[in-house]
DNA sequence: ACCAATACTGGACAGTCGTCAAGTAAATCT
DNA sequence: AGATTTACTTGACGACTGTCCAGTATTGGT
């Protein structure tokens, strides 16, 4: 019923048509995750059917089974979607940052911005990382997403140590642990209305990353 | 319908009679919730039923609702069960450790050992944490377990601080904020099947408490 | 303009959900 | 022992779920 993907490597007339189908396809796919993305971060996992991810799209209910084979299809593309659009987040400051105060202060200003503006985008990542702990569909996608969120923390650190002539004196997921924490609780005070926690955050930053460096001597 | 609380302050008869019942209210209650946190710790919060957590109790899907108004009053009484049981868990090892090493040895090894035995428990409450970001019925009563446990880890600090003869360097919501993000990606790894991570977790402890002290000159 | 393939709608399905109430069994009191 | 309250069961209710499908609109090739 679904359109198949291009198959040859010469691109013929049939092959062209096809690829364009394709491309809009995908493209539709990609619209969908979208408004189930929405749907997700408003509502959570737990409450969340494919009617109102429906109802948040221009398109009725049976569509959702046009694009994908149930809901796991469409929550699995919905995770991935969201990696692609949140783990180079951060690599504009590492690459801007001359000094290591400079990167240190972005990275912190980055994180507390994060939790103010995009905080129903990621309780979603939490929510969804969390339902890998009980439904095991989802658990090689958040793998991913982790792993490259836990890389996108490494390359900070380790570019920190660098620009201050030192060492990372702890492991890419010793580090990632330590702000994912600190980012999760602002999340969560956030959330609750505790605006200031951004605040706490930023500074906390400031407080530890420093010392996940070798001491000096 | 339920038997009424003990009202007034003389114990009549009948006042003793009606808390009789109301033990035995509360015993049932207790009993209840703890058929439904088994359930919810297997299932997760997005995937339990009341006619489920009945399944895994002695009684029929109906008597949930003579002793719980909703299923919402049924999981905040769990969650309040939950914290009964979890928080005082490490305060024997403050009380037994006389010197810092022990303590710090002797908080890794609880923490890990928490990971390996009591995953299913501990992804319960995450998960219902993380509900508490979408449901603001359960916010206080997570709000205030998440109190107790970064009361909890401040404890450990503090006193291993004492030990040491040095001061915490950090507040207690940071050393809470660390020490869970680490507890969690290591629950995370377990239940993955990664039995090792308890081992990181356990050194990632030992390497990091002590940096959340200040150095020394 | 016609036709076939594609895109989408909206209703129906079987199942499950929380909730409730009528009815039975058990315990308690007089 | 009989009467009354308490404890619990069972079946039902309407609402909602994911899934599927017959039918309609839309598109694109010829």
């Amino acid at each position: 019923m679904n359109p198949a993907p291009p198959t040859g490597l010469a691109e013929t007339s049939v092959d062209r048509i096809s690829r364009r189908q394709v491309d809009k396809f995908e493209e539709r796919r990609s619209q969908l995750a979208t408004a189930a993305i929405q749907t997700l971060s408003e509502l959570g996992y737990a409450r969340t059917s494919l009617r109102e991810i429906a109802h948040n799209s221009d398109f009725s209910h049976g569509v959702l089974h046009y694009y994908f084979t149930d809901k796991v299809d469409l929550i699995t593309y919905c995770v991935k979607q969201y990696k692609a659009a949140c783990v180079t987040r951060y690599d504009q400051i590492v690459a801007v940052s001359r000094t290591a105060p400079e990167l240190l202060t972005g990275f912190a200003r980055g994180l507390a911005q994060t939790a103010r503006e995009d905080a129903s985008m990621h309780r979603l990542w939490y929510d969804l990382r969390n339902q890998s702990l009980f439904e095991s569909s989802y658990r090689h996608d958040v793998a991913e997403i982790d792993g490259s969120l836990r890389n996108m923390i490494w390359r900070i650190v380790s570019r920190y140590a660098e620009l201050d002539g030192r060492e990372p004196n702890v492991t890419p997921t010793q580090a990632y642990a330590v702000f994912d924490g600190l980012f999760q609780h602002a999340l969560w005070q956030v959330l609750a209305g505790n605006q200031a926690a951004v605040g706490v955050l930023e500074d906390s930053v400031i407080v530890l990353l420093p010392r996940l460096l070798i001491e000096f001597d």
